[in-house]
DNA sequence: CGCGACATTGATAATTATCAAACTTGGTGG
DNA sequence: CCACCAAGTTTGATAATTATCAATGTCGCG
């Protein structure tokens, strides 16, 4: 019975940030443990999200942001016509939301990709809390500039990146991703589809199924379907970063 | 004389945010007047930038965040080689270095495109200011939400976007900017160069040449060098906005 | 007035999208 | 348990868009 016993004491843990093992990497991070206890207490927790379903819609009243427990997102915002734009992934820790708030609505739809837990943090609570906690308003400062980054680099991949380039960017992102969340960088399951990937690098969906071909020829990966093996990670980083060949000066 | 003594006013309260006449676009924004004081007090001024001159470059030491309060200036994000990527323009009351709050240094230099003032204000003094100002906090985290939602309509923008559109969305996106700031939205003068434009939008100087010529042609805007009239507003945002055509179903 | 940076225009080439078709896979119900 | 269907993926052929290379033109500033 004690394997009985941790198993539900850990499945009573999981409601607490206190024991969550990802509070290293999530908002609480920079919280005492004292402190903890007050931002636990204004967290709401969620029924899980089956794949396909929506964590929320584009246009919903901005009322929350969510921490990702498990599983993963992406965000899609719409245009009017059926054009569809998909800008984020999401995975365990990370914060969904942050663009929401200035103008009180979700600028995105957020559609779980599998089986997906999220702690929902009120905004108007996390606000006035982040006003009795420093670190946790420079938690969230860090959170949100992190983000204002990784728009940047992402910017820098569509506007200046060949298809393959965007693509091995796409696999050591996720792999580094993976890696601090104390996965393997070198085998894990893709949860996008590849049309997802495509609409998120600014591609057809046939030049990276082309491509993921192409690096599994060059014994770079090896794909099977949905799992991705990197085995060469220096070729792959080299691949994402190769300079736009310039002239040697003379 | 009176001419004399109300410019030197004028230049005395310039540097007063109580005065200025950018405060209902700027941080202090939701401030009310006896808190604006004490943000008021925390700004440093700055000597103006000339044209070309770094108000900060790629690495420094993230100390403070700024506001333009006159001019305008580009962020520029150099990866190792001789490969940049201008990832932002900047006019005035917008707010600059927010994107180094993370890892305490600018991922990108910024550099005046013309003569260009701006307010400092020093991050610390500004987040200790924002534990007692909720107005101050909201309009910071208003302004990061923002500048997040601005960047996804960027990477709309180059993974969805032909050439024409992503020049035709430039051009109304500035032209909308102006409009906000109390200038004419139709008339206005371009502080970047071509080669930035390009840079910016993800494409090579002539084509954005090319294109700014055949809108020229189809009378939507006259272009003289750096000078934009806006002939056909209507035209242009359809230019911008037009759909990647569809097929109408059966 | 002339130099250098910036801008325009033309011709060609490269990359990736699009169209088309076959092939897998996962999930569902018989 | 198998068959089947729909969704997802792969592969090939062709077309379109935009970059690149090259040359000329023009503007601003000393």
């Amino acid at each position: 019975m004690p394997d009985t016993m941790s198993r539900r004491r850990a499945m009573l843990h999981e409601t607490r940030c206190q024991t969550c093992s990802l509070s290293s990497l999530c908002l609480p991070l920079a919280l005492a443990v004292e402190d903890m206890g007050q931002f636990d207490a204004i967290i709401r927790r969620r029924a899980p999200l089956k794949k396909g379903e929506p964590l929320l819609r584009q246009g919903d009243a901005f009322t929350s942001v969510f921490a990702v427990r498990s599983g993963s997102l992406k965000q899609v915002t719409t245009e009017g016509n059926g054009n569809d734009q998909l800008t984020n992934f999401f995975l365990p820790s990370e914060l969904v939301g942050l663009d929401g708030i200035d103008e009180q609505h979700y600028p995105g739809s957020v559609i779980a990709l599998e089986t997906t837990t999220v702690c929902e943090i009120p905004f108007d609570r996390l606000d006035l809390l982040s006003e009795e906690l420093p670190e946790l308003r420079g938690q969230l400062y860090r959170s949100m500039s992190k983000e204002l980054r990784d728009d940047r680099r992402m910017m820098r991949l569509l506007s200046r990146k060949t298809a393959d380039q965007r693509l091995a960017s796409f696999l050591t992102t996720l792999s580094d991703r993976f890696r601090r969340r104390g996965y393997s960088p070198y085998s894990f399951r893709l949860s996008m589809s590849r049309a997802d990937i495509g609409n998120y690098l600014g591609l057809a969906v046939e030049t990276v199924s082309r491509i993921l071909s192409r690096f599994q020829t060059q014994h770079v990966v090896a794909v099977s379907g949905r799992e991705v093996n990197i085995l060469d990670m220096p070729a792959l980083i080299s691949l994402a970063e190769e300079e736009q060949q310039e002239i040697s000066p003379g």
